[in-house]
DNA sequence: GCCAACGTTGGC
DNA sequence: GCCAACGTTGGC
C-alpha cells in the first residue's frame, strides 16, 4: 500500500510456454510459484520490483500464435526458488544454498480471462504499442516491466473493461 | 527446423 | 577485462 491507502499498482508482463504451464492452469490452481527464472534481469525485478497486486499480463510464448492470454496479478513478493535447491528439479543451481538461494520467485493468481486472446501480431500492428518492450527486436526477457497506458490498451484489445479489475 | 539475438562461461 | 565458444530464447 502506498501512503496514501491506495495502492497504485505497476504492470509487467510474464512469458510461460503454454505446453509447460497454461492460463488455464493458473485459473484451475488459484495460483502458483514462478519458479525456474534464470536470468539475472528478470531475478532483479521479482526480487526488488514486483509488489502485492501488481499487475500481470501472461504472455503464451512457443506457441501459434504467440499471444497473452489473460491477467494475474502478484499474491506474493519475491522469496528464493526453492527449486533452484532441488536436486532433482531440473531448476537445480549448484550454486544455489539456504544462505544464498540465488533464485527468487514470486506468486501469482489468476484475475480475468481475456474474451480475446491478444496476439503477438495485433500488438505489432497496433501503434499504440510501438515502443512496448515486448515488440523490441532482440529482446527475450521472460519477466518485463510494461507501462500503465500500454497495458490498458492491451486490455482494451483483449475486451476487458479496466473497471472490472 | 532455422537462426538472430542475447546471456553466460571460462581461458588467457 | 577481453572475447570466443557455447547455450538458450522464441519468433518465424
Amino acid at each position: 500500500m502506498s501512503t496514501f491507502g491506495i495502492y497504485m499498482p505497476d504492470y509487467w508482463l510474464m512469458k510461460s510456454e503454454p505446453d509447460v504451464y497454461p492460463f488455464e492452469q493458473l485459473v484451475f490452481d488459484g495460483s502458483t510459484h514462478w519458479d525456474g527464472v534464470r536470468n539475472y534481469q528478470a531475478r532483479n525485478m521479482m526480487r526488488d520490483n514486483m509488489k502485492l497486486g501488481d499487475l500481470v499480463l501472461f504472455y503464451h510464448s512457443n506457441f501459434k500464435p504467440p499471444h497473452i492470454a489473460g491477467i494475474a496479478k502478484v499474491s506474493r513478493e519475491g522469496y528464493p526458488d526453492f527449486t533452484a535447491q532441488d536436486s532433482n528439479s531440473k531448476y537445480f543451481d549448484v550454486k544455489a544454498s539456504p544462505d544464498n538461494p540465488r533464485w527468487i520467485m514470486v506468486d501469482i493468481e489468476p484475475v480475468v480471462e481475456f474474451n480475446k486472446i491478444v496476439s503477438l501480431q495485433e500488438i505489432k500492428d497496433n501503434p499504440k504499442c510501438d515502443d512496448m518492450l515486448l515488440v523490441r527486436k532482440g529482446q527475450r526477457l521472460s519477466v518485463q516491466p510494461v507501462e500503465e497506458f500500454h497495458f490498458l490498451t492491451i486490455l482494451e484489445m483483449g475486451g476487458i473493461d479496466p473497471k472490472s479489475l
